[in-house]
DNA sequence: GTCTATAAATCGATAGAC
DNA sequence: GTCTATCGATTTATAGAC
């Protein structure tokens, strides 16, 4: 028999319950997912949730800071020079892999971006920060791979760019979705060698004009 | 007094429960959306409704048809060089031009994409169809316009084209929703750029491998 | 065909015993 | 802290008078 520990706060629980909210909520989004489901598929009973949790809004706004803490874990690595390429190819398990849960978070994450009844929601707004935050931590990653002369002149160029990958993200994930017929590991490619492209243009662009 | 025809089937009213679903729809999504409001605004009694569209699944599938009839109106004209610009630069717009059927329809079919637990709803069903019309008719479109040594190389080269710019336009409908600042104008056309990019650059390198 | 009233099911949330 | 029972509000859909 394991030990068990009696009297003490049993973060267990609460992650147990995040758990439940995510996997529910990734095929269904907030307003499809109940709190009687997040307790059957946790576990504990309906009134638990409310004990460790003191409503839904605040519970799916926990859930998106939980997700957000993995994403930044999963996108910090000093060694990574395709981002784009490993979102884009990871919209397409977004049923295979039920363990990941940075793919999973994007499509919950999706629907609050587009579910506009939810104005003022706690959650969709604390996922509109989260979405800032993720926003500023990939451009400064691609800053860094843009060349000195390009930011110089249009010093804007990096967060166009960013701006450009995250719709062609989430518009991968949506197509996920659809379920349309699509080679995703081809297309993150193509994607990646599109942007690159603007960027070598660009590039080309500013060494013409400084030859003339 | 204006004449009232009395005994008629009244396709009128039919117009104006779609008119309505489709504006409340916008905003709220299909399960946002409820049967008592779209009788409130269609300014019709709540039973009228299911006189007229057998339950609300039914109403949302006609809705469908009705809005891709007016999306191939907008895109079948003869001379239209550039669909993505106008497609992106139309996502902006999405709360400023009300009127707008072709660009709310955009909204409400994302929603039917990335919600699962529609999964066997009679109207997102009718939406995968049209997404799969849109996807031919655009693929139509942008071969005209691609060189015939690319497409005799890759006859898919196309379709690849087709897959990026739609997720580069339901990304910016995501962006639009999620309310980022964005001139959507400018990133229009660098998105337009883009894709002519990687055209120009399989022409390229097909001509190069022919002279060696 | 139009409209009111309401049924049947389900939701988020709470009360209170343990 | 856990669990059951239930409230009050809301939703789709129907019944039936007009």
């Amino acid at each position: 028999m394991a030990r068990r520990r009696v009297h003490q706060s049993t973060p267990e629980n609460e992650r147990a319950i995040l758990d439940a909210a995510l996997s529910l909520a990734v095929t269904a989004g907030y307003e499809g997912t109940t709190m009687s489901e997040v307790a059957r598929v946790s576990g504990l009973p309906n009134g638990s949730i409310y004990y460790h949790f003191e409503n839904k809004e605040k519970l799916f706004a926990e859930l998106i800071d939980f997700c957000f803490e993995i994403w930044k874990r999963d996108h910090t690595g000093p060694t990574n020079r395709d981002l784009l390429r490993r979102s884009i190819a990871g919209s397409a398990g977004g049923s295979s892999d039920p363990e990941n849960k940075a793919e999973a978070f994007w499509v919950l994450a999706l629907m609050f971006a587009l579910d506009r009844r939810l104005e003022g929601n706690l959650a969709r707004k604390r996922y509109l920060e989260v979405r800032k935050e993720m926003f500023e931590h990939m451009v400064r990653r691609i800053e860094a791979q843009i060349p000195d002369e390009v930011l110089a002149d249009d010093p804007e160029f990096g967060r166009k760019m960013v701006v450009l990958g995250r719709a062609l993200t989430d518009g991968f994930y949506v197509a996920a979705g659809a379920g349309d017929d699509i080679d995703f590991a081809e297309l993150a490619d193509l994607s990646a060698a599109a942007i690159d492209g603007l960027v070598a243009r660009r590039a080309e662009e500013l060494s013409k004009d400084k030859n003339s």
